[in-house]
DNA sequence: TTGTATGGTGAACGATCGTTCACTGTCAAG
DNA sequence: CTTGACAGTGAACGATCGTTCACCATACAA
């Protein structure tokens, strides 16, 4: 037996915890965890438990349930950078909000996809960030969309005049594209995420 | 006593229930909800619930205990762009994760800001971007940060070379900060986000 | 080699869970 | 006025919860 749990054991294991809950709906319970993590006793999972909670890694009410640390995860919106940095009365007041709820209307029909290439970089879509597609929303004139053309799926803008349909990049350095025949439209790009380091 | 609880006072009811799950991250226990309600039969509560399950105002799980109806919403990550459209078969290969997930570290030392001015548009953070704003993190060479620069707060990229700090916005109209004395540092931008329509 | 801290087992416990049953009070239709 | 449907009370029930105790097995340090 290893001597001690390392960190990242520690951490694996509250992942599959917390990964429990985003299918039940629900935090484990003590006897649910031990299947998880394959001890066989509640008491393993006890200590386990107290432990998870004293690195923070969970979160626990005043009966000892294991509860969500999701709300927390909602953040709070606060103003505009140059009106002014906010202050923690403001911060109380205003909304706290999901990512996920924000950007995402039909999940189902929804994915992500990692940007490639920069010409959509004028619009602020760099290589390497993730654009958020769904598939079940019409592409209207001004759209970003993601679009084959001559076999190749491209993300671009797209230009409704009259009958004639246009695909254009957010940069100089490439040309508009009128499709020789049928457009398809995979999905309208409802959001974008970079995220660093 | 009013004779039939209408369809109206049921979903306050409902909303009274879950809404208990935001603070305590996790459902209420039908004790719990006898006391929200002011019922003081767990009786009344149990029938309650049922009719708001019938409803679909609520959901349980085989144990009979109240679920979140909340499925955290994640996506499926797939390829890039310019690779090839991904297949469905690829896409069940692929991760699925949740955006809150992926970009709050920290969770309670993080926030949202709304970007106005075009001093970081060279870095793609357009006005009207949403920013996400760590705390806790330490600011090293190189990120973004917002910071207070003569009693104001800006967001710059911060560049340190050996002891001097200078802030350098991403927009050549902008010219270079040399903080007069002590730089106060809100957070690091570890994130952005930005939603269409 | 011995001592000790650590992870895990297994069983017992009181508390609380959701379920169920019999019952009360009240309103509205017949 | 009678009757039935409905909201709620109160108590009892078995099941499961998290806690706790004594104990075992292993790996590392002295």
């Amino acid at each position: 037996m290893s001597r001690e749990l390392s960190p990242e054991m520690l951490q694996k294991r509250a992942d599959t915890i917390t990964s429990f809950s985003r299918t039940a709906g629900r935090m484990p319970t003590f006897s649910e965890i031990g299947a998880l993590l394959g001890l066989r006793s509640k008491n393993a999972v006890a200590k386990l438990v107290r432990r998870l909670e004293a690195h923070g890694m969970l979160r626990r009410d005043a009966h000892g349930r294991l509860v969500l640390d999701r709300p927390a995860r909602s953040l709070r919106l606060l103003g505009s950078v140059e009106a002014g940095f906010p202050s923690p009365a403001e911060e109380e007041l205003a909304d706290t909000l999901s990512l996920d709820d924000l950007l995402i209307k039909n999940p189902q029909a929804s994915f992500l996809l990692k940007v490639s290439g920069d010409s959509m970089s004028g619009a602020g879509i760099l290589p390497g960030d993730l654009v958020i597609v769904d598939r079940a929303q019409n592409a209207k004139n001004g759209d970003i969309v993601i679009a084959e053309i001559d076999g190749a799926w491209t993300m671009k803008y797209l230009k409704k005049e009259g009958d004639s349909v246009l695909l254009v990049a957010a940069n100089a350095r490439y040309r508009p594209i009128q499709p020789r025949q049928e457009l398809k439209i995979a999905g309208v790009i409802t959001g974008v995420v970079r995220k660093y380091q």
